[in-house]
DNA sequence: GACTGGCACTCTTCTTGCCAGAGTGCTAAG
DNA sequence: CTTAGCACTCTGGCAAGAAGAGTGCCAGTC
């Protein structure tokens, strides 16, 4: 009874918390929730909350807030993330259902993500690591220029544009096309390097430098630029947390504006749980420790390629947050594989 | 005389607001600049320039402040864009020589604003308007999927995604892409949509529900997405001048998340002045009326293809501003035509 | 006529002191 | 184990006063 009671006054303290924003006090605790004992009771469990770390106050006399302890505690507690309802399905699907490609896409989730949770959402493209090569394309662009397209089978296109000192023969191109189509399509992008390994020395030496010239740019592209893309939307909503946390937007933005931060945050792609919530602290990144990062991997066909989320202040909405990424991870996922 | 010196304090008030952000008195103007008059002298004088409305005071005795016509004033007064020193322009020049290709270009051009103005910086890229077709490619991606892809002259690529209910022809599809080939390279895209309506016509009714989903896309591609895109960065340099407008990081971050008002930002390109100023409510963006642009149109052989700029407060530093957003362009105008 | 020094006046901002309110911790009793 | 009561502490808001900054105006000077 204790026990379980205490943490209905945790959860309860949460709660309240997130909605108001403010320090919550043992009387309000007992008025907004029918926890049937008195206020003097709550604070015998706050203090004992306090003391194991869930909770602290701000000063000898406002209420508690949550540490990020205690989020954690509260997260790890909701073990069923409540659905959406009906009306707010159907529009993430009729939403999502218009796009017209992969950039579409990856551009909807994103505002949608934000509009829903009113937080800073960010998705990944598809990552090249865990995508195959579906077609490879030499386009001559004029006498020493080329650009090489490289298109994944999660719809992703890569391109790059050689520049070559020797002046482009069509009918080589053409050759080391069809080579280089042979060897990498339908092949995962992390096998491209051994399977082009060998392809320069197929070709006379007079046409080597267009070759090597292709095949180092095909192999900065898949290497370089693996998990490179993402975006990010609903920036705005960051001023609104501004009122919490003034000293704190600036790193913040600026956090947001390094991409290789926000792959960090977004996390390795390929563990098995798929919903992930970092409170506070527990993500590393210089800058963001006061805020939390909600995300989820999401798939084509079954195969985790990439992860979305969003970012949000430690006093964030996480059943929302967790139900709302969770949500738009699995639709997103269903369109991937319908394509 | 009397005009002239009242040119003066104008420019002193100016840039010393400029500099410190708070209002500037009297005593303060004729301690920092060789004025040779006393005080009161400039009191009669900033009185009359508040009587025209250059200037205003925000209480009975604070100093005074610019008013946007005051602004106006003081960036019409500098014909002579000071120059950047050469340390700048080789910093410049080395960051923006190593770009690869097109995207890189803008991502690189507008980092690079953003630093040396410490600003927000949008830059957009070259105008499908303004540009040719330089190739047209037509790639099957499966039974009933083919992308479109659109080269343009200044480098900007659009691709997009065509479904098919008929399954794809590969010889059709490369009959048709050597008819539009023809019909569009090197003309300009403007022109497109007069150049493809013919060739709909010109296959048999069996291939026609091909034809004119390709031709469809094409046409929504060089209409719809005829400007579209624009880059944004430096959005963390908002946080700073949050000291001074608390309100109004809201809808200023609001806007810059809208493509379509980035756009009207930047202004429409074709007009002759190079580099244009606009300043609080000159610009009739709701939420970024205390709000100035500084940009510019950049080239393409001395063809203006579209513009890129700096956002800030209007009490920012212009003349840095503009001479900074003027090299810029006149980089980026080199490096796209030398390529 | 243009400039200057002086002076009264007006605001803001900072500090101080004070009071009310909120919330706690503790103790003693049910 | 729970509850009521009470003393204690801390914040936040408000008012009053002092200091500082800057202006406007007037009378005098070159």
């Amino acid at each position: 009874m204790l026990e379980e009671r205490r943490l209905a006054v945790l959860q309860a303290i949460v709660s309240d918390y997130v909605a108001t924003h403010e320090p919550v006090g043992s009387k309000a605790l007992v008025d907004r929730h029918q926890l049937g004992v008195s206020p003097a009771t709550i604070r015998n469990d706050m203090a004992a909350l306090e003391e194991e770390g869930y909770i602290t106050a701000p000063h000898t006399s406002a209420g508690r807030i949550p540490t990020d302890l205690g989020y954690r505690m509260f997260v790890d507690q909701i073990a069923q993330v409540k659905p959406l309802s009906a009306a707010e399905r159907r529009g993430i699907d009729r939403f999502l259902s218009d796009a017209v490609d992969l950039d579409d896409i990856m551009t909807r989730t994103v505002r949608l993500l934000a509009q829903l949770t009113k937080q800073v959402a960010v998705v990944q493209y598809p990552s090249l690591s865990r995508s195959h090569v579906r077609r490879i394309e030499l386009i001559p662009l004029n006498e020493h220029r080329l650009m090489i397209m490289l298109i994944a089978d999660s719809g992703r296109v890569e391109q790059r544009i050689v520049e070559c000192s020797v002046s482009i023969d069509e009918i080589v191109l053409a050759d080391l096309r069809a080579r280089l189509s042979v060897a990498i399509a339908d092949q995962p992008f992390s096998s491209v390097p051994r399977q082009v390994e060998n392809i320069e020395a197929s070709f006379t030496t007079d046409n080597r430098p267009l070759v090597s010239a292709v095949i180092a740019a095909i192999l900065e592209t898949v290497t370089a630029k693996l998990d490179e893309r993402v975006v990010l939307g609903g920036a705005s909503n960051l001023a609104r947390y501004n009122e919490d946390f003034p000293m704190t937007i600036q790193p913040v933005l600026e956090a947001l504006e390094e991409q290789v931060v926000l792959l960090r945050l977004l996390g390795e792609v390929g563990t098995e749980t798929k919903l992930s919530v970092r409170i506070g602290h527990e993500n590393e990144v210089e800058g963001l420790s006061s805020t939390s990062i909600v995300s989820s991997h999401y798939a084509k066909e079954s195969i985790p390629v990439a992860s979305l989320g969003v970012i949000g202040p430690t006093n964030m909405d996480y059943a929302n947050s967790m139900s709302t990424v969770q949500a738009v991870a699995q639709y997103v996922s269903r369109f991937l594989s319908d394509n």
